[in-house]
DNA sequence: AGGCGCTTGTGAAGACGTGCACAAATCGCG
DNA sequence: CGCGATTTGTGCACGTCTTCACAAGCGCCT
């Protein structure tokens, strides 16, 4: 990802919290440990251990810990993290503590999807503009919100203050709108156009690209298939788990 | 993920092209070259260098080359890569040769999305059922697909040979979903709830939520807009790229 | 007060991924 | 045929991430 350094700078220690430039591996961990908090929190839980976070959130105890490690000191040895600080320190780390507006700018097949999906509400955004450039579409209203003409974006982006724009465009369309997305001043975006973009220098991208999630699996069950063909080692395929379900790390981050 | 470990054997040299144990980041990036191999082939390209692959593709050259370097020797030297060779490479690779069954479960705000949206169809699979538990779903018709309820997993599942699951439940259904999955015998699921899966060894889980995209998006823009606050080294924030757009490749894969 | 069990935080080692830089190979041209 | 231009494939060094293992710290019980 870009390369912002943040420089020595001692002299600025006052109200922001340290800002510690945290690996980006831990970042994209960051949100699913506050996930879990939250699952924790909403089932009365007060205090976790690393160990029950870490399953929680689907990773490596060690791991987890490293991980908070770097946030700073916020568990009691002996006996773990409070629940309530911890969601409020990776809150606070995230950036989460204001509410950021989205601009969706795509309100086809898949952007109507996101335009309706309220995980976005509950877990820190608002969708706060729909745009696309089909005028057929434009005035249509979803989920309490009018589609505008992305000729509109400039005005909008300023008054709603967007803070992430999100591309649902096909690939065609995608270069042209997350330049109009930066021209306004948005630098980051979230394209789940199955194209490259290009960009300025600190803007920041991810990419969701879901048929190439499928293919990553494909390998996976191509190469699963061929190994079934060895004689092998142990039983066959399928030993099948003794209780059923084991616990495995095999869940992994789709970032990073 | 996952730890098949793929024991010498070197018996079995036949019909199977090698499988040569590819390192999982490559792995994560060959459909992303992939794509752009077909970009190419549809503008009439012939052949293509590392270089311009990996433009196309969002990667440095070096990494481009080291990756398809892992699938053995199908480029030229002083000429480059020919571009149908690698797309039939790739394709054998990812085991794309053979259109892989998709189940669909939950057709929700999003499952609905997902059963329209044709880049799966283009990219190798085909949505072979669409389930959901909810009786007053059941029955619609998507796309030319007709809802079923999820108790017919089983049958339909054999039917259609199922080669994986994707799940678009919330979060509170989406584990009962999984055991169902893995208990007709499908061994890679792409997970769309915000939740952890627990799944026995072998089975294959990828996750994408869209939340946590946008919460590490958070992050980036909440650290930048603290950058802004100091005195810094330089010119203003903005010395804005002289002609616009810079090539970057803070383009990150979402995977890995 | 002291000791014991539990859990965090971290040093160190190893695995993994990246990128440079260059030798080896191929093509085209004179 | 030989030479130079071009591009691949890869050895090597570096940085990042993961995991182990354990000392340090905390609370509770006696």
């Amino acid at each position: 990802m870009s390369q912002h350094r943040h420089p020595g700078a001692p002299g600025s220690a006052g109200a922001v919290p340290a800002l510690p430039d945290l690996p980006e591996a831990t970042v994209a961990r960051l949100p699913e440990y506050l996930r879990a908090l939250h699952n924790l929190a909403d089932t009365g839980h007060e205090t976790v251990s690393s160990e029950g976070l870490a399953t929680a959130a689907g990773v490596n105890s060690a791991k987890l810990r490293k991980d908070l490690s770097h946030l700073g000191s916020y568990g009691t040895r002996g006996v773990g993290y409070d629940v309530a600080l911890l969601i409020e320190q990776i809150e606070s780390v995230l950036g989460l503590t204001q509410r950021r507006a989205v601009a969706l700018v795509g309100v086809g097949n898949l952007g109507h999807a996101l335009a309706g999906y309220d995980g976005f509400a509950s877990r820190g955004f608002r969708i706060a503009a729909l745009f696309d450039a089909d005028p057929g579409r434009v005035g249509e209203e979803i989920n309490g919100l009018v589609v505008r003409h992305v000729d509109e974006l400039p005005r909008v982006a300023a008054e709603e203050s967007i803070a992430i724009g999100v591309i649902a465009t096909p690939a065609s369309a995608a270069q042209r709108v997350a330049d109009q997305l930066v021209e306004v001043g948005v630098t980051s975006i979230l394209n789940f156009a199955p194209c490259v973009l290009s960009v300025p220098e600190g803007v920041d991208v991810r990419k969701v690209d879901l048929a190439i999630e499928l293919q990553i699996l494909s390998f996976h069950e191509h190469r699963k298939a061929s190994l079934t063909a060895l004689p092998a080692t142990g039983g066959s395929a399928l030993t099948a788990l003794p209780g059923g379900l084991a616990a495995t790390d095999s869940q992994e981050a789709i970032g990073t």
